[in-house]
DNA sequence: GCTTGACCTTGACGCAACGTCAAGTTCTAC
DNA sequence: GTAGAACTTGACGTTGCGTCAAGGTCAAGC
């Protein structure tokens, strides 16, 4: 049972032109080559091929991923010890990050001169509630100041968090808009889903008794982003606003 | 007033590799060039560096620090946007990091099978008091135990803040020593501070009155340091631990 | 048997921001 | 005059593939 290089490559969620480069680096030599030259690979390349990616996704680099791949064959299982040190890895970067954050913000307050980052940045990044207005209009009046209440009342800590929730979410549907994935389909379904639980948490919008947004506020949302360049900016101009909204009414008919 | 390549490099703390690059890339262009081919700036190129190289520290692409300068520069001062799309940035790739950490010890319990990581991994990547049984010999006993305890008595953020701290601390310490930092020089006695201002935090060490290291432990944890392969092999083999003590003992003679 | 189109190959450039030789020229000091 | 430091341009290396480019292979239809 062997597949070709697209066969396999689509089995595992990948490109051919990675499989060429994992063989090309010795990480996944190929199972066996055609008279024709055609790559095929079996199921242990496949099985392989998928811990590889698994170990990617977690941010190792390909020769580290050899490492944990090579530790976990001579141990029959576990050597975590790789893994261990790639995540010292981590929380020294992030914790570099939070300090980069911390010297940006300074460096805008100080050029802006004075008063901390308020309410009026609060959906940088991610500002499709600045359609409040409109909003406002179509599902009756929910006073905006509440919302600033609600913001300011926030810790800093509790406001960063919320702003890097709001823009790791921002980029991952611009990125998988770029990357022309289907609206119907699951990794944009499970990001409507994470737009409707972060919207859960936003007052003043209209919600339903359990704090959830209601069905015709979240698809009339997504239809106003189509053809607004201030949320479309962000997400990859129309196509993207197009594909965020396709998204988001597809998730309202299936699941509100 | 103009300096020549290496100087301007050095005034601003840089490469005259890094200044041709600018030049390359339009972002710094070169103030004049001699008849013999080489390259001369003026205190206005040097302004312009300096503020280059604060915005790349914080994190900026080359790009990026070109349009906040011209932002700066046709708006008299301010035009905060680039730096503000910078923060979203920042903020998104907080978040992934965070989830990657928490993939990554998912991951590293699954293969040890069971438990939450405990205290037997506490200074994974900063490993000092790993000396503890030396440690307790020179200074007196003092319950380890009561290390663990207070490990394990705090949360999970707490946790991973503590240890995002440690390893950030380490990996700077291994950035100075492969750099050839000076142990006297100021930038190694900030990373003392730190060093010093860490051990604060950790019960279980011999402390003064008002909850800081004595300089006698201090020191002799620098001394330690040396030649030990479970601490040096996380700065940069000896050479870096040498580096490190050094930097610790300067810092207890001149400050404790 | 031929064309078409899908799939395959190797080779090579591109990216970000420089570090790091290499080879040759110029300056400075003795 | 000459050693040695400083300078120049040019070009490769780094990471993990994406993305042509140019051409060979295969299955299907006429």
């Amino acid at each position: 049972m062997d597949w070709s290089i697209q066969e396999i490559a689509k089995l595992a969620g990948t490109t051919s032109r990675t499989l060429r480069h994992y063989d090309a680096v010795g990480l996944l030599p190929v199972t066996r080559v055609g008279v024709n030259g055609y790559r095929y690979y079996d199921e242990h390349a496949l099985v392989r091929l998928q811990r590889i990616l698994l170990l990617r996704e977690l941010g190792l680099s390909l020769p580290a991923v050899g490492e944990v791949l090579a530790a976990q064959e001579a141990a029959g299982h576990g050597a975590t010890d790789a893994l261990r040190e790639h995540l010292v890895w981590l929380r020294a970067e992030q914790y570099r990050l939070e300090a980069q954050i911390a010297s940006v913000e300074d460096t805008i307050t100080n050029m802006e001169g004075g008063g901390p980052l308020m309410a009026e940045h609060m959906f940088d990044g991610f500002d499709h509630t600045q359609h409040q207005a409109e909003v406002e209009e179509r599902w009756g009046e929910h006073a905006f100041a509440s919302g600033d209440r609600w913001w300011r009342g926030k810790t800093p800590a509790e406001r960063a968090d919320w702003q890097a929730r709001a823009a790791a979410l921002a980029a991952d549907w611009a990125d998988a808009a770029s990357r022309g994935v289907d609206a119907s389909g699951e990794e944009a379904q499970v990001l409507a889903r994470r737009q409707y639980d972060w919207l859960s948490g936003i007052p003043g919008t209209p919600q339903t008794a359990d704090g959830h947004p209601t069905r015709e506020y979240f698809t009339g949302l997504g239809e106003m982003y189509v053809g607004d360049r201030r949320f479309s900016a962000n997400y990859g101009g129309e196509t993207g606003a197009r594909f965020v909204s396709d998204a988001m009414a597809l998730f309202a008919e299936r699941e509100l």
